[in-house]
DNA sequence: CGCTGATTTGAATTAGATCAACGATGGTGG
DNA sequence: CCACCATCGTTGATCTAATTCAAATCAGCG
C-alpha cells in the first residue's frame, strides 16, 4: 500500500530536514519523530488495524497521532462540578473530551453566566485556535459528570499539524464540528418566545445527547444528562421561572415529559422541532399555504 | 535556511510517494506539484519575498499555496445585492473574501431572516468543513458592497491540506477566526435588552469595520459600512422599530452619532461596550461594590 | 432534622413586539 | 424634470409576553 510508503517518506523527510532545527528548542522531539515513524509503519503494516482506523472518529485519530509522535499530553479526570479551566486562565492548550459531559460558559454583567457549549464524550474545547498563545480563556469550562479530558498544548498541535496531514484534517474536522454546534445554538437564540427557544434547545440536545427508548426512528428520546432549569435558562438567554413555565406549556402540548430523575423525555421530537420553528402550534393543520 | 530545504523535501516526497497514487484520479495534479515545488523554492530563495510572506495574512498564504499548487480556483466579482449562494445550494466549496463586504444570513420561520455573519475584505464563508461534500448550504450569502470572492472546492482544499502544512495552519486560522466572531455574536445575543444588544453589536462592528477619526487610541470610531436599521435588527433578533428607539437612547447617552450619510460613529467605544455589559448606565459611578 | 438548592406558582411590572401613520429618501420610468 | 413607488427612519398607541419579585413546596444531604 502506498499509504505506508507515503507516511514513512513524509515523516522521515520532516525529521531530517525540518526536525533538525527544532531539536535544540525541544529536546526529545527528534527521538519522538523516530518513534512516530516506526509506530506509523508498524500500524499500517497491520492491515486490520489500518482498516479500523479508517472508521475511527477524527478526534481519536488525532489523539493517536499525538501519542504516536510521543508528544506529551496530559490526561486528567474530573468529578462532577470540577472546574477544568476558568476564564482568564492562559489559553495555551486545547482540551479534548474523551468521556463524560463538559460545559463551557461565559460570565458577563458581573453575575450572569451563560452556557455557550455542551459536549459529551468527544469534542474539543478551549479557545479554538493554534496561534493565540499569549491570550487567555474567555470562558470557563466545568465537568457536569465525571469526565476524562486530554489537554494538549497548542504549540504541540501546531508542530503536529506541520508534519502530519491526517492530524490537520482531524483537527479541522473537530473545529468545524464545534462551529456547527455553535451555529445551531445561534439559530435557537434568534427565536423570540421562550417556549420556542426552549423547544429548539431540547430538540438539539435530544439529537446530541438523546437515547431512543425503542428502536423506533421517530419514537421518544430521552436526554441523558440531568439539567436544571437554571442551566437550561442560561442556554436560551432567559430565566429559571420562564423556563419552568415554558416546560409546563410543552408538557401540556404533550411534546415532552419529565421523568422522576429529572431527565427530560422528548415524546415527539419531530413535533417539538416544528414547534420551535413556528413559534407555536396555533395552527395545527395548515400545510397548504398561498 | 532550512526552510527552503524542508519545503523542497516535503513537497518532493509527497509527490513521489503519495502524489503518484492520485495521478490517475486527478490528472494534472502531479504537474501541479512540480510547479508548486519550484515556486516554493524560487519564492523562498528571494530573501525579501520570504520576509514579506511571513507578515502576510494566513488567508493570503493559503490562497497563494493554492495558486502555487496550480489548483483551479474560481475568482468572481459580485455587485451590491448579488447573491453568492443560496440556502440549499450544494456546499462543496469554501469561499474566501478578498475585498468588499459579504453577509451570510439564515432564513427561518418562513419569512424571517437573520444575519449570522458579516465579513469585510477577508475571511472564509460557506459551511465550514472539509468533509460535508454531499450536504447543502444552510444559509444564504450576499454581497453588501462590490466584492471579490474566490471559491475553492473542498476536495481541493483537503488535497492541499494533506500536502502543505502551511496551508493547514492557514485554514485552521481562518476557521478559528470565524469561530471567534461567531462566539462574539453569540455573547451579544445573550443580553436581554435591545439597547444592550445593539450597543454590543455596534461595539464589535466598530472593532471589525471601524475607522478611527484621529490617531487617538480611544477616540471616536466610524463604522465604515452603511447598515439599515432593518439589517441591525436582523443581527440582534429584534425589529426595525426597536432598533430605531434604541438608537435614540444611545444617541441621548452620547455614545453614538449618526452622520449624514447614515454611517454610525461610536463616540466613546469603551463606554459603549460598558453599556452593553451592564445593561445600562443607571449607576454611573459605583465602582465600589460589596 | 434542619439545611440548601430546585421547582413551581402567582401577582405586579415592564420591556418589547405589533400595528399604524407620516415624512424623508432614493431609485425608476415616463 | 417630475410623478411614482419602495424602502427607510421615526414616533405613538396598544397589547402580549417575559422579567421581576415573592412565597410555598419539594428533594436530597450532612
Amino acid at each position: 500500500m502506498e499509504n505506508f510508503a507515503g507516511r514513512l517518506a513524509s515523516l522521515l523527510s520532516s525529521l531530517v530536514f525540518r526536525g533538525a532545527s527544532e531539536v535544540h528548542r525541544r529536546p526529545g522531539f527528534a527521538v519522538a519523530l523516530y518513534v512516530a515513524a516506526l509506530c506509523g509503519v508498524l500500524a499500517s503494516t497491520s492491515g486490520k488495524g489500518a482498516g479500523r482506523r479508517m472508521s475511527e472518529s477524527p478526534q481519536n485519530r488525532l489523539l493517536r497521532s499525538l501519542e504516536e509522535a510521543g508528544l506529551r499530553t496530559v490526561q486528567r479526570r474530573y468529578r462532577v462540578g470540577d472546574e477544568i479551566y476558568a476564564a482568564g486562565a492562559p489559553a495555551d492548550s486545547l482540551y479534548f473530551l474523551l468521556s463524560g459531559v463538559v460545559r463551557t460558559c461565559k460570565n458577563y454583567g458581573d453575575l450572569k453566566e451563560a452556557t455557550t457549549a455542551l459536549l459529551k464524550d468527544e469534542g474539543v474545547f478551549g479557545a479554538l485556535d493554534l496561534d493565540g498563545e499569549g491570550e487567555s480563556q474567555q470562558e470557563t469550562a466545568e465537568a457536569l459528570t465525571e469526565a476524562r479530558v486530554v489537554a494538549v498544548r497548542k504549540s504541540a498541535l501546531a508542530w503536529l499539524v506541520k508534519r502530519n496531514p491526517e492530524a490537520s484534517l482531524a483537527l479541522l474536522s473537530a473545529f468545524s464540528e464545534r462551529g456547527r454546534q455553535a451555529e445551531e445554538l445561534h439559530g435557537i437564540l434568534l427565536r423570540r418566545e421562550v417556549a420556542s427557544r426552549l423547544a429548539g434547545l431540547l430538540s438539539t440536545l435530544g439529537e446530541r445527547f438523546g437515547r431512543r427508548e425503542a428502536e423506533d426512528e421517530f419514537g421518544p428520546v430521552t436526554i441523558d444528562i440531568g439539567l436544571t432549569h437554571r442551566q437550561l435558562a442560561d442556554m436560551i438567554a432567559s430565566t429559571r421561572e420562564a423556563v419552568s413555565k415554558a416546560m409546563v406549556e410543552l408538557r401540556c402540548e404533550e411534546l415532552i415529559e419529565v421523568r422522576g430523575d429529572r431527565k427530560i423525555v422528548l415524546l415527539d421530537p419531530a413535533a417539538l422541532s416544528r414547534y420551535a420553528e413556528d413559534g407555536s402550534l396555533r395552527r395545527k393543520s395548515q400545510p397548504a399555504r398561498g
